[in-house]
DNA sequence: ACCACTAAATGAATGCCATTCATTTATACG
DNA sequence: CGTATAAATGAATGGCATTCATTTAGTGGT
């Protein structure tokens, strides 16, 4: 990221002779990797409300409409940042691991990856994978990996996408204060909400969110290995 | 929501009157009851995006400033929308029905709903109970439900929980575009997705978010119906 | 070595948004 | 009857994504 090496309130257009020297043939300042690293930085800094194009235009030595040239809107720069988290997903289990060891180790990683991301959920769940080539590859090893655990065709994307539906909504859990379950002064009319809450409590200091994941997975993981023919 | 029957324009403080002779013992235009009607009536009409603090104030015909004696925030209101929603997830079936079944209808409804209203499916996760009484109740008739049902009271909220993240993640499924598993000029180079993409589409008609969440929602229901004792 | 073309930068302006605050109004209460 | 209080007003604030006319710098052709 050469641009992030200037000082503010240089020139334009001085990043190009180093860029050149480097043997990039491009003669612009910014480009979708430099602006994805520094979206990335930003997110790791100040959470998603410090990600403005603003803030991403000043970290880029850059003014903020000169951002509008490489991607189209704030929603670009999202898109773009998921896919570069897509390829953080550990999917290298498939074709090492049996098939249920390679899902649960996939999922998890998936789920912990995108709970420091929960802004991007909704912004994933409506991308056509198209625009998203690490995300696609991401699934097409977790297809692979589900054929030849001898899946049937058909039921491949159904299982994939329950189980990312699980995992997505999971990764909220992770974030959620610790006091979320506390019924307050509506305890007494909610007896058995309340015991129930209790009763998880007394025994556990694993994380709410992690106990559910992993209750749910595993019995996903044991429902969908009895849809294989071996 | 008297004071939507007012002409615009009109002198503040001028359903009042009608209010005493309704019997109500409150002097003020706006309560959160009439702020939450208001803001679901502008939901259904222009989504979302459509709702927000200064058109909210207007279908209430009143300032914007106004809002604020009532609500502390527009996440505030978002928080009185989805207790309203919740009111409206199916619980009937618990008590009534057994417990798979009634799992299923309240998994369906639960999931039905939230689809309309999925910006508010980050609000939720992160909402105290407390906060939201309507949302309690419901989780109090679940939670009963399972301890009926024979459920350890320690696995009762966890696999609540588990089926909530489902429920959620694929409400947002509901939403995608149909073409959302199209990989374009990929296609090539991710033989297994594309396949079972196809092989999923050669056979049905119906959604791919209903395959997914049958899917999904018999097996979590099958593997957590084992965990009870009879 | 020049010149025209083009990609990519600037910075000023736009419009929308949630939220705040000093002020005013109207009702309830002593 | 006057005073306290809850709830309204409207003007102002600051932040935001995005647009656009303009300028700049490097590229490729002659």
């Amino acid at each position: 990221m050469p641009a992030s090496t200037r000082a503010s309130g240089e020139v334009p257009h001085r990043a190009e002779a180093e860029r050149r020297r480097a043997g990039r043939p491009s003669s612009a300042v910014l480009d979708k990797a430099g602006i994805t690293a520094a979206a990335l930085k930003l997110i790791e800094k100040n959470g998603y409300n410090g990600l403005t194009m603003a803030a991403l235009a000043r970290s880029l030595n850059v003014a903020p409409s000169a951002l509008y040239n490489h991607v189209t809107s704030k929603d670009d720069v999202l898109l773009l940042v998921e896919d570069h988290l897509a390829a953080l997903v550990d999917v290298s289990p498939f074709g090492r691991e049996p098939w249920d060891e390679a899902v649960r180790q996939w999922a998890w990683s998936y789920r912990d990856v995108f709970a420091q991301h929960t802004p991007l959920i909704p912004v994933i769940a409506v991308l056509p994978v198209t625009d998203a080539p690490q995300t696609l590859a991401m699934y097409e090893t977790v297809s692979a990996g589900f054929r030849d655990a001898g899946f049937p065709a058909e039921q491949i994307i159904p299982a994939i996408v329950a189980l990312e539906s699980f995992i997505f909504g999971s990764a909220y859990d992770v974030t959620a204060p610790a006091d979320i379950f506390d019924p307050g002064d509506m305890a007494g009319s909610t007896p058995n909400f309340t015991g129930a809450v209790e009763s998880l409590a007394r025994l556990g200091h694993e994380r709410p969110a992690d106990v559910a994941f992993a209750l749910g997975l595993e019995v996903l993981i044991n429902g969908f290995g009895a849809l294989r023919k071996h």
